[in-house]
DNA sequence: ATGACGCTCAACCGGATGGTTGAATATGGC
DNA sequence: GCCATATTCAACCATCCGGTTGAGCGTCAT
């Protein structure tokens, strides 16, 4: 129930299978792609503008862009010629549910977060 | 302060910085490590016992130990021949807090979540 | 229709990653 | 001292990753 999924069959066969902690924990493991999703959690942007305060090209913002994207971590919409990019924080929840497991920390349990944000937003979102 | 530090400066210059986020990150986007952090949950472990229900080399898995053991995620204690291998979950909070910046938001009043955060970690133990 | 804009594709490059093997370096037991 | 055990080191390999550049393609404006 709460242990990691992978945990018990080490056995090889999850090899190449591309868990999608793999991939959601890969997309966050660059500095760019967290600072493009910290631009994110602010407001939809298009691409360009993701790209603008960066100094890398724009296509390689583009590569980053569709890893969080496979990631699911962002959703693009292409309305005219501007590709709108959304974040889509549900992705994380995974991920940060398998790091709770590890929880002893127990510093920021998601409970009490959420009654948090219950408490801040007045509504479960 | 309390946002993802990177966000502010995606100036290319925390390039080749090698914020801890990276390496934590990078570290569990690999399944056998995951693996191998949930193994480490029940009990501390000697590198041989951790490498055996994998289907790979001692070594490929003392690279493993090495990572986690940089990323600050186990520790390592030579005693005797052996290495023991101990869970270190402290390393995930600041990781797991910043997933959990993400995780939610909507319009979260953000001075209230610091004063949050800071009273969640102010007991750590 | 032409051209600027927004974005992606394709090819390429250097460096990191994840694995292998075989040798090397402790340490412990007899 | 000698051998087995526990772990790492070193070299090597294939592949992936993050970046570049230049061309290509769809879309909007004139």
């Amino acid at each position: 129930m709460y242990l990691p999924v992978d945990a018990a069959a080490p056995s090889g066969l999850n090899r190449a299978m591309s868990d999608p902690l793999d991939t959601v924990f890969a997309a966050i493991a660059d500095p760019t792609r967290r600072a493009i999703l910290s631009m994110l959690l602010e407001d939809d942007m298009a691409v360009t503008d993701v790209a603008e305060p960066f100094e890398m090209s724009l296509a390689a913002i583009s590569k980053h862009l569709a890893i969080l994207t496979r990631a699911g971590l962002i959703s693009q919409e292409r309305r005219g010629r501007v590709k709108w990019c959304k974040l889509e924080p549900d992705a994380l929840r995974d991920a940060s549910i398998w790091m709770q497991s590890f929880g002893q920390f127990e510093a920021v349990n998601l409970d009490a977060f959420e009654r948090f944000l219950a408490a801040e937003l007045g509504h479960d979102g």
